[in-house]
Formats: structure tokens, sequence, C-alpha cells
DNA sequence: AACTCCCCCAACCGCAGAGAG
DNA sequence: TCTCTCTGCGGTTGGGGGAGT
């Protein structure tokens, strides 16, 4: 047996997370950033444990996160990835940082595995390609694998150990590990413009979030609920709403938008360099071949500059 | 309309690793 | 070196909702 898992505790609430937490979660981060998670039920007065809300900010809340409608291209990226990685999601989502691991893996046991199934059992040029693919990967061996993604990881750390000259292009959209809570911890100060740009962008998905919400259950948010926390603290430029202010849901909403609006202007040309920057690392199309080539061969510079504007489809058209 | 089945995905669980003392 | 705490990761679960009957 081994330890107790934290949520044992009476009183500690499981399930779904409603918007009023994830709003007072997402307060919380903006002011403290995160990190810490222990103390971050205690402080917030959440009744959730520290694992349960740090789940909900990295899969759910942070920043830069994409949902839904994976794309072919990252499609793809997840198969080549799971071959030559097996089942290491943190690293596979360090391919398609807008993506959490727990994204992919779900998509990949509920998309990718049947469609791989079907397209082996059709026994199509498709599903040969993907054998030989996933069959060359089996020779690796698990433990060449992991060698691998260390490599990469080990790469990627020097890397950005390296690159303090472009600090733009370290997170939320880069080739990082998708472990944001590290990343954060580890580049970004709580204080810095830069990562209140990230929370607001955070605080962009908690709205979409309530506007998804809304139209799903118009009936469950209670009238008084209060918006105030998120707003004055998720926005240094908003007009002085009053933390004690209490606000109909419509206010609320309207909060919200506003804020993000305003943000949209005062982050934008940050977040729009960004955007710009990352656009090649999101769209990064990365060739199996050159990917290992990369992991193994120390003369990576070159390599990688490969990766970085190679096509996917350049090296695996006739797996598709 | 009512019921059942199935799928999807958010969240949970348990283990392992890192780091502090 | 050992123990303990915290965090990260991967496997699994279960509730909600859509599809089918």
């Amino acid at each position: 047996m081994g330890r107790p898992p934290c949520c044992d505790k009476i009183g500690i609430k499981k399930g779904p997370w409603t918007p009023e937490e994830d709003i007072i979660l997402v307060s919380y981060i903006q002011e403290h950033g995160p990190g810490n998670w222990r103390s971050v039920p205690t402080n917030t007065g959440l009744m959730r444990c520290s694992k349960s809300c740090r789940l909900r900010w990295t899969n759910y809340l942070r920043p830069g996160i994409k949902r839904g409608n994976f794309t072919d291209h990252e499609e793809k990226m997840i198969i080549h990835l799971q071959a030559l990685l097996g089942n290491r999601w943190a690293a596979i989502a360090s391919y398609l940082p807008q993506r959490t691991d727990n994204d992919i893996k779900n998509y990949w046991n509920t998309h990718l595995k049947k469609k791989l199934k079907k397209m082996e059992s059709e026994g199509g040029d498709d599903s040969n390609n993907y054998e030989k693919g996933n069959s060359c990967s089996q020779l690796k061996g698990q433990w060449e694998r992991r060698l691998q993604t260390d490599i990469h990881m080990a790469k990627q750390a020097l890397c950005e150990a390296l690159s303090l000259d472009k600090p733009t292009q370290i997170f939320p959209e880069t080739k990082l590990p998708s472990t944001s809570s590290q990343c954060f911890h580890d580049h970004h100060h709580p204080t810095s413009p830069n990562q209140t740009s990230l929370y607001a962008s955070s605080t962009e998905n908690i709205a979409k979030l309530l506007d998804n919400w809304m139209k799903k259950s118009p009936n469950k948010i209670e009238k008084n609920y209060s918006f105030s926390n998120m707003v004055t603290t998720g926005s240094s430029s908003s007009e002085g709403t009053q933390s004690t202010t209490t606000c109909t849901q419509e206010h609320a909403l309207d909060s919200l938008w506003s804020f993000n609006s305003e943000r949209s202007q005062s982050v934008s040309a940050e977040e729009n360099t960004n955007l710009v920057e990352s656009k090649p690392n999101l769209e990064t199309q990365v060739p199996l071949m050159l990917l290992e080539n990369w992991l193994f061969d120390d003369a990576a510079p070159q390599c990688n500059e490969d990766l970085m504007n190679m096509s996917l489809e350049e090296s695996t058209e006739g797996l598709f």
C-alpha cells in the first residue's frame, strides 16, 4: 500500500469544477503565480485537494490551451510521436504546446487507437506504413525511447538556458514541455508583465468556459454570484471595479468581455508578437527521421533548424 | 417520449522522482 | 543515507450527453 490519497480528507470536494471554483483558482494564481499547490486550497478556501487544483490549472485553465478539434497535422504528430516514444504523453505534449498531455492521451485512446486499428484491419497501405513505423520503433525498446526523450528534454533545457535573448519564445506557445506549472515557475516571475498577459489569457479561457456553461445550463448560475475578484485581479487596467462588488451574471460577463477587450488592447502587441513568433512552432512539422536524428545527433543546431523548417508531410507523405 | 447503449473527456488514483531537512 | 513532502506522470474511471431503438 502506498501513501493514502490526498483526497481522503473529510470535506474535500471531488468531481467537476464549477465556474466559481475556477474563478477563485485563477484569481489566486493571477496574484501568486502557479506553484506551491499545497497552499492553494488553504489560501483560497477551495474545498479541493492541491492535486486537484494543479490538475485543473494545467489541464484546463492555464493560458494557451487549445481544446478539441485536433488538426490533421496534430493527429499525425501524435501518431508518429507515440510510435517513437510510446505512451509518454507528457513528452509528446511537449511537441504540441497548446495541447495538454491529458488531452493527447484522451484523443489517442478515443480516436486514434480506433482509427489505426480500423486502418490496420482494412489492410491498406496506410496501416502497413504505420505498422512498419510501429514495429521499427518497437525495436528500439522502451529504455531507448526513454533515453531519447531524456536527451530531448536535456537539449531543450540547454537551449532554453542559452537562449536568454529570446524570452518571448519560452511560453506558452513553445516547444517546451507542457507541464506548464513548472514552466511558469521556472521562467516567469509572478509579477512580470509577460505573465500578466498569460494570466489574462487564462481568464479568457474561463470566459469561454462560462459562456459555454451558460449556454448549456443557464439556470445554474446564481444571480448574485460575484465575479469581482477575477475582474479586479484579472485586469489591472479595468475601470476600478470594487473587490466587494456583487454582479449579476450579465454584469459579470460584461465585465469579462470588457476585460478581454481591454486585455486584447493592452497585451495584443506583445501577444501578437508571441503568436507570430510561435506560429512556426505551432505549425512546426517534425519529420520522424529528423526527429530521431536530432535526438541522437550532437551536432543538433543544423538539424534543429531543419526540424523547425521542414514539413512533416515531406517525410511522411507515404504514411497517410 | 422513454429507455438503453455507447462515446467522450474531465477528473481521479496511485506510483515514481526530486528535493529538502 | 534515510525519511518525508511535494509535484509530475500515466492509467483508469465515471458522469454527462448524444445516438439509436
